[in-house]
DNA sequence: CTTGACCTTCCCATGACAGGAAGGTGCAGC
DNA sequence: GCTGCACCTTCCTGTCATGGGAAGGTCAAG
């Protein structure tokens, strides 16, 4: 299978398939004679992975953890969940900080008007009104 | 002022002021005749509403709009909070997705006994167990 | 034999900066 | 005056995970 399949088949993109080979995250494919590559089945199922990590905000370098410890039968299922814990308590300090400026911008909205005149304290408020909630 | 006191006055890095004034986000600063940049009051206002519109979760690009709008004594409020609701949507959606993410990752944890057993669910759907959630 | 869809490598761009090198400036102290 | 140090300047590189596109080779169909 060319590059071009195996990208349609793992939902991996082939710029990023030889973007992975290129930092090491896979293991570089076989070639045909005429240099091109060519993957297996077995190598689908480990862009598929690839791409199942990345989609629940694991990290290029977090995917080579988790390969290496898939890869590892003698794994402890301890060491994976360190990673999702991890992996969920960086999800939930994003979350927060997400919440946080909506709850800013919302109060800031619900002052504003919202017609054609000037005044907005969404922008006096960016200016510097004391009335700011800090982050 | 130089440029270190006005990021120390700012809370924006004299790295990040060069950046923005390279890029066209703030005007040149005057110089001296050594070539040193000089801030004035008013500029560390202008920083200050980059700033905290950049805590807001605003691009670099919406700060440009921003502060256009912030410039203009004769905008129609309804422009700000067009642009501070687009914002909220923004954030909103990210939002949603960490929430998908958290949630699935928080369901493969419970399953996972996390000791030091190799067999471990959290692998097994990303390796592609039928039991995964699509994001 | 040509066409067009593939594939290859290579370099550049993104967003929003941070780090660091190489060199000039300003001021305090001796 | 000179030294030293903190500060300033520009310029280049790196970050993260790709995407775009150029220039050129390959493959299968018609």
């Amino acid at each position: 299978m060319n590059i071009g399949e195996a990208a349609a088949q793992s939902g991996v993109a082939a710029k990023t398939i030889r973007y992975y080979e290129s930092i090491g995250l896979i293991a570089p494919a076989e070639r045909t004679e005429a240099g091109y590559r060519v993957y297996s089945t077995n190598d689908i199922q480990t862009l598929r992975f690839i791409a199942r990590a990345r989609g629940l905000g694991f990290s290029v370098t977090d995917c080579a953890s988790l390969l290496a410890l898939w890869r590892d039968r003698s794994r402890a299922s301890a060491d994976v969940k360190a990673l999702a814990r991890h992996q969920v308590e960086a999800i939930e300090a994003k979350i927060a900080e997400l919440e946080t400026m909506r709850a800013t911008l919302e109060h800031l909205m619900r002052r504003c008007h919202g017609d054609d005149r000037p005044d907005c304290p969404i922008l006096s408020d960016l200016a510097g009104s004391s009335s700011r909630k800090e982050a």
